[in-house]
DNA sequence: CCACGGTCTCTCGACGTCAAGACACTTGAA
DNA sequence: TTCAAGTGTCTTGACGTCGAGAGACCGTGG
């Protein structure tokens, strides 16, 4: 089965043969997939009345355990996004009262935002929800290949989690 | 070596044993992968005073050959981005002449955006740096391991790009 | 005890994207 | 020929993100 990175590889292959086009392989298919997945999580959260960024904070202060709560530095990290960004996002979240924000006891200038429980309701259902999804979308591989595909990305995100 | 979805995956084992989240272990990579290859190639463009969509477009363009030009139409479905989006995109590039709009002689509904001289030199030479730069990126793999991962993402990709 | 570089969060303005709808044109069937 | 449904592009308004910088606070070294 040929997809869209198959045609543009062959294209600049014909373009510039003087060119080794090889790494598109593998991280154009890394980046259309992810605006795909994009797009059908959208779909997915809207069930629940939820948007693929709200999913992103409220699972992860869900993960953290009891009490469900961490600094935004620690949710910058956790969700690739830049302060300012997460700064509006916990506003919105607090606004839904999804979340909530506290004093740090330990730093006066830090924060912590705490998950409601409504917002740990909203996280444990869409978690289910998009399980679901992303079950059927690697229906095509076998267990040992999706084991293996795991593997080899863990590779190439490792030095980006780890280094900076 | 650990990434950060092994700690992502890891609580949740923890936080709901009830839930197998295997599927994170593929999916929630490349999203992340992505995330951060959008920022690597933000600052390699920058070098050539290009913004990725500008790349994305300019590049379309390029690989279909002379004379390197498409419909707003074919330039969605290459680049994922929606009707409105690309209007916006054609205009500005217009407005620094890396492109050209043409009316279509086939379709007076239509038209035909074109690449520039200086448009097709900017193609040319930012595609590559950023081949360099994935290189670098794809040094952690053999080339036997490449070819595997490739393979493995095109079967997920190929029904996103071929059904709808 | 003070000073200073580092850290944390928030503010602000600019920008790019999206979704939905408007409009013009095309196509195929009656 | 005519008309209705389909197609291709553009318009509009709302929204989310980014980057740079401000302000408050921490902690180490002198």
């Amino acid at each position: 089965m040929e997809d869209e990175v198959d045609r543009l590889v062959a294209a600049w292959r014909r373009e510039r043969p003087d060119l080794d086009v090889e790494p598109l392989e593998v991280l154009s298919r890394v980046s259309r997939l992810a605006r795909h997945l994009d797009r059908a999580r959208r779909t997915a959260f809207a069930e629940h009345q939820l948007e693929p960024w709200e999913f992103d904070v409220l699972t992860s202060l869900r993960r953290a355990g009891p009490p469900y709560q961490l600094s935004p530095g620690q949710l910058l990290t956790q969700t690739l996004v830049t302060s300012g960004t997460m700064t509006n996002r916990i506003d919105r979240l607090a606004k839904r009262n999804l979340v909530e924000r506290l004093p740090d006891p330990n730093d006066r200038r830090g924060v912590l935002v705490r998950l409601t429980a409504e917002g740990r309701d909203k996280a444990d259902q869409s978690l289910a929800g998009l399980l679901d999804q992303e079950r059927a979308i690697l229906g095509e591989l076998s267990r040992q290949q999706r084991g293996e595909l795991a593997g080899l990305l863990r590779q190439l995100t490792a030095p980006f989690d780890n280094i900076p």
